[in-house]
DNA sequence: GTCCATGTTCTTTA
DNA sequence: CTAAAGAACATGGA
């Protein structure tokens, strides 16, 4: 479910309630979700102070006064809440930090699916090697960098978290749209100008997504429990034969590395178009191996 | 019963 | 050998 968007929601809920605060208990469900498998987290967090929260790409990690680390990633139906202790637990809750200084609180991580998980760093390991750069602040040339040297369609190279960090499905077709760029088109045959314009459109859409609490298609919530609001305002994702907003043509639904992917067959278009929309040959031969 | 789902990783195929 | 497609993971809702 939780894309940057919805991941970002969640960990600016959790920063004003969780930095500073220090782990006073730790339970666990009877599922093992703590990588490497097996590990105890207690001896590890209880007495320890939480220092730091941020987000790369789509895990938040977790930093400790020891310095240790650890990241959670909430997988396809993760949640992270904040509760108070006499709030009842829901089933598929698999973690429960308790911390007692100031105003009791508890930590829980429940996630029905169990793709999500904890992943324990230590003081050393670093939470994103091989991940892909940070679509927030990244210059168009390093994406077009990434995006040269494949040939897989856009819409599934925009998925590789090597290629860019924290873009799901949601945000991928979305992205696509607000470019209008076709999510078919091989990765390697953007344009420069699409390219740039793809870049500006994932930073826009992100950024509108975050304003709006990210989206809730069945189970993303926030820190408190509550809905994002993006949903509403998908252009194509979930809106097959819906009419699009822009122009009316049905929504088109495919199937592109295995995921739903959907688009506006008038507003995304191949190949490239002039201003006077005119279209354009760019077909230039990308020799075969 | 069937199909589908906001993600990632391993296996198989080309 | 590499790249990409497909299957697998686990659960629940339509």
């Amino acid at each position: 479910m939780p894309e940057l968007p919805e991941v970002q929601t969640v960990v600016d809920g959790l920063l004003p309630h969780v930095v500073g605060r220090t782990v006073h208990r730790v339970r666990s469900g009877p599922h093992d979700i703590v990588h490497p498998r097996g590990m105890l987290l207690d001896p590890r967090l209880v007495g320890r102070t939480i220092s730091r929260i941020n987000r790369r790409g789509k895990k938040i990690v977790f930093t400790l006064d020891d310095h240790a680390r650890f990241v959670i990633h909430l997988g396809m139906t993760g949640q992270l809440t904040l509760d108070a202790p006499d709030a009842p637990v829901l089933s598929h809750t698999h973690l429960v930090l308790s911390f007692t200084d100031t105003t009791p609180t508890q930590l829980r991580f429940r996630d029905p699916r169990r793709f999500g998980g904890v992943w324990w760093l230590g003081q050393t390991e670093a939470p994103d090697e091989q991940m892909g750069p940070e679509p927030l602040t990244m210059r168009w040339v390093t994406l077009a960098r990434h995006l040269s040297p494949t040939r897989r369609a856009i819409k599934t190279a925009l998925l590789d978290q090597k290629v860019v960090a924290g873009i799901g499905n949601i945000y991928a077709d979305e992205s696509l749209f607000e470019a209008r760029i076709d999510p078919r088109t091989p990765a390697c045959q953007l344009t420069p100008e699409q390219v740039r314009r793809l870049c500006r459109a994932i930073k826009l859409i992100l950024r509108r997504a975050i304003r709006h609490r990210g989206s809730t298609l069945r189970d993303y919530r926030d820190a408190d429990g509550l809905e994002g609001g993006f949903q509403k305002l998908h252009r194509v994702y979930d809106r097959a034969t819906l009419p699009c907003r822009r122009c009316k043509t049905p929504i088109n639904r495919i199937v592109l590395g295995g995921r739903s992917t959907h688009y506006c067959t008038g507003c995304q278009v191949p190949l490239n178009f002039t201003a006077t929309g005119a279209s354009v040959d760019t077909a230039k031969d990308q020799s075969r191996h």
